[in-house]
RNA sequence: GGCCCGGUAGUUCAGUUGGUUAGAACGCUAGCCUGUCACGCUAGAGGUCGACGGUUCGAGCCCGUUUCGGGUCGCCA
């Protein structure tokens, strides 16, 4: 039966006592995080969110403490007061390692049964068990760690763009759908049956509304929802830190968002971010790195041999070059030491599944050169390649050859982080970089159409308004990613505020006029009343987070995430509802 | 929707060619123990081997189906 805590008020926190406290009487809360009892001696680690603290119980006890520390197990909530008193013999091994508290008072508040797993760190338990019992995981000193890091970055956020003048402005969750680009999540309305609001991909067109507006300087740390699956650094539910500003170009949110990662991480972590971050098109990543988000931890770059095979023999080349397409390289040095003939293949097999035909390859060994297709070329243009690849004794050299370019360079960047992380090339560290220039339109081969790499507000540049209409393969967006480490941290763009360019945008995606009015009515119609230029972006705040505390999964920096298939293991939602739910929302008739 | 990996005690795992009663560590329970901090010692409890079906004299192990979890491709304007 547990006790109140009635009279008992905290003093301290567990983790924070340290010898200047000695001799002081203190009263502490907690759980058990483990109970050693010696017989005529008992110790207790008592564990709350800011670490452990030995509490001692011996023969100068009062004997109903004594009798109650003997019966703590894990878990149990306590209560006790005490003194502190200097160790005699010290645990380095925590922080309090030179104190205990004697305790003279102590009160179990809370009994437990025995957990699921241990309340340790770096717990070993399978994911759908943490889960599961995710308060009991979330107990856990490095997810509290993570949780309580996480505090502090938003509140550094919210600081920093405070000082430079934002204002945090709340957009409503149950919104229009506009199902364009990812899968909207639906709320069913109970008061117009048969309509549905939608849950936030983005605030989007509300910032956009708040420029309008004229409130200059928005940011919000929003929710936002895409019903799509998961990913190790994808939850269908995820945070941004939403920016839009007025009266800016390209240049000042750039400078903005490295003004804003500087002072997060020197805040938070005491780390300094060297800044301007490095900036390329999208093109020289793509040919690079064979990635809109380029890991440049490690080198490993791609290298061009169209021009180097386009006369050769080998049909596989050679179709590739005449079909408009290209011939694209990596060189893994050292990768004899792991390549084998065997795990070529196996790469050879990943290459495939990714939409490869076939990977080509080289191995430089020692006793000459091995490869997949020398039988097809002469003994200069084998040397050729190798020169361009840069190969010595002991590189494996990977060839990809396709009539789509974009599918070759994608291909070898797959390949490149599958070497990277086999050969054990990638550098600890925080690479940040701006991917800028994106192509405006894509050309979808099975639509045999140009569409939109972006949201249809993003503005062309300048120079692009020519070619609207045009060749569209000219077109470049005012889009900017902010990359670090291979992972996307931020999209934004500049946005258009010219009704007419909006309307010239529609149509070129393939919205009449009718349906873009019915759409986004309300954004054009906005536009006409003074719309200052304006532009921002959307940074993930979770892959931030996970990126800071070096996590491989979302599940460590969200505090209740959900597993792949969309659901909550704790909960069990999402679960069915009951029909007089249903009948009320009109989604199942009335005589059912 | 496709592909890959996994599911054995509360937890993490081992389990040989298909062969007697499925093991270990930690945790848990009880007893002993005055300086532990991975406390120690002694004893003990704890298993639908994810589920269903098949092959076999015999299945944790082989085959099929299914379910759950992880990763990934598609998808994510």
């Amino acid at each position: 039966m547990a006790e109140f805590m009635t009279g008992m008020k905290r003093t301290d926190y567990c983790g924070n006592l340290r010898i200047a406290d000695v001799g002081r009487q203190v009263t502490l809360f907690g759980w058990t995080a483990k109970q050693r009892d010696l017989g005529q001696l008992i110790f207790i680690d008592l564990r709350d969110r800011t670490g452990i603290v030995q509490l001692s119980f011996d023969d100068s006890t009062d004997k109903s403490v004594f009798e109650k520390a003997s019966k703590c197990r894990s878990e149990f909530v306590l209560g006790a007061v005490g003194t502190v008193m200097e160790r005699s013999a010290k645990s380095n091994k925590i922080p309090t390692g030179d104190i205990e508290v004697k305790v003279t008072e102590l009160r179990i508040l809370g009994e437990s049964e025995t957990p699921p797993f241990e309340i340790v760190e770096n717990s070993n338990t399978s994911e759908l068990n943490r889960l599961t019992y995710r308060y009991l995981d979330l107990r856990r000193p490095d997810l509290q760690h993570n949780i309580i890091l996480r505090h502090k970055i938003a509140k550094a956020t919210r600081d920093y763009f405070d000082e430079k003048g934002f204002i945090e402005i709340e957009t409503p969750m149950l919104i229009k759908s506009t199902p364009e680009g990812a899968r909207d999540f639906l709320v069913p309305s109970r008061i117009h049956k048969g309509s549905f609001y939608a849950l936030p991909q983005s605030p989007q067109i509300y910032k956009q509304l708040c420029m309008v507006a004229g409130f200059d300087k928005y940011m919000q740390i929003a929710r936002c929802f895409r019903d799509e699956d998961l990913r190790a650094d994808r939850q269908p539910e995820f945070t941004q830190i939403d920016i839009e500003m007025s009266f800016v170009d390209m240049e000042d949110i750039l400078e903005l968002g490295e003004g804003f990662i500087k002072y997060v991480f020197k805040k938070t972590l005491d780390i300094d971010i060297p800044t301007p971050f490095p900036r390329y098109t999208y093109n020289e990543v793509m040919s690079r790195y064979g990635s809109d988000k380029p890991d440049t931890r490690f080198g490993m770059e791609l290298f061009d041999l169209t021009d180097t095979v386009k006369d050769t023999d080998f049909a596989v080349f050679k179709s590739a070059v005449d079909g408009g397409g290209s011939v694209r390289g990596i060189t893994a040095k050292g990768g004899l030491k792991t390549y084998s003939r065997k795990e070529i293949d196996k790469l050879t097999e990943t290459a495939k599944g990714i939409g490869a035909k076939g990977m080509a390859w080289i191995r430089m060994t020692e006793n000459g050169i091995a490869s997949s297709f020398s039988k097809f070329m002469t003994e200069e243009q084998m040397q050729a390649i190798i020169q361009k690849a840069n190969a010595e004794t002991g590189d494996v050299v990977f060839i990809i050859a396709d009539t789509n370019d974009t599918n070759v360079m994608s291909i070898l960047g797959a390949i490149r982080l599958e070497a990277a992380k086999k050969l054990n090339l990638i550098k600890d560290g925080f690479n940040f970089l701006w991917v800028v220039e994106f192509p405006f339109f894509e050309f979808d081969k099975e639509s045999g159409e140009w569409v939109a790499m972006h949201h249809p507000f993003t503005s062309p540049t300048d120079e692009a308004m020519a070619h609207l209409e045009g060749d569209k393969s000219k077109v470049y967006a005012k889009a900017y990613d902010m990359v670090l480490n291979g992972i996307e941290l931020s999209s934004g763009s500049i946005r258009i505020t010219n009704p007419d360019l909006q309307k010239r945008m529609f149509s070129m995606l393939g919205l009449s006029d009718e349906e873009a009015y019915k759409k986004f009515g309300f954004l054009t119609d906005a536009f006409k009343y003074g719309a200052p230029p304006h532009g921002g972006m959307g940074i993930g705040l979770d892959r931030l987070v996970m990126q800071m505390i070096k996590a491989n999964t979302l599940r460590d920096v969200v505090a209740f995430p959900k597993v792949q298939n969309a659901s909550e293991p704790m909960t069990n939602a999402p679960s069915p509802v009951d029909t007089i739910q249903l009948k009320e929302l009109g989604l199942i008739a009335e005589n059912n």
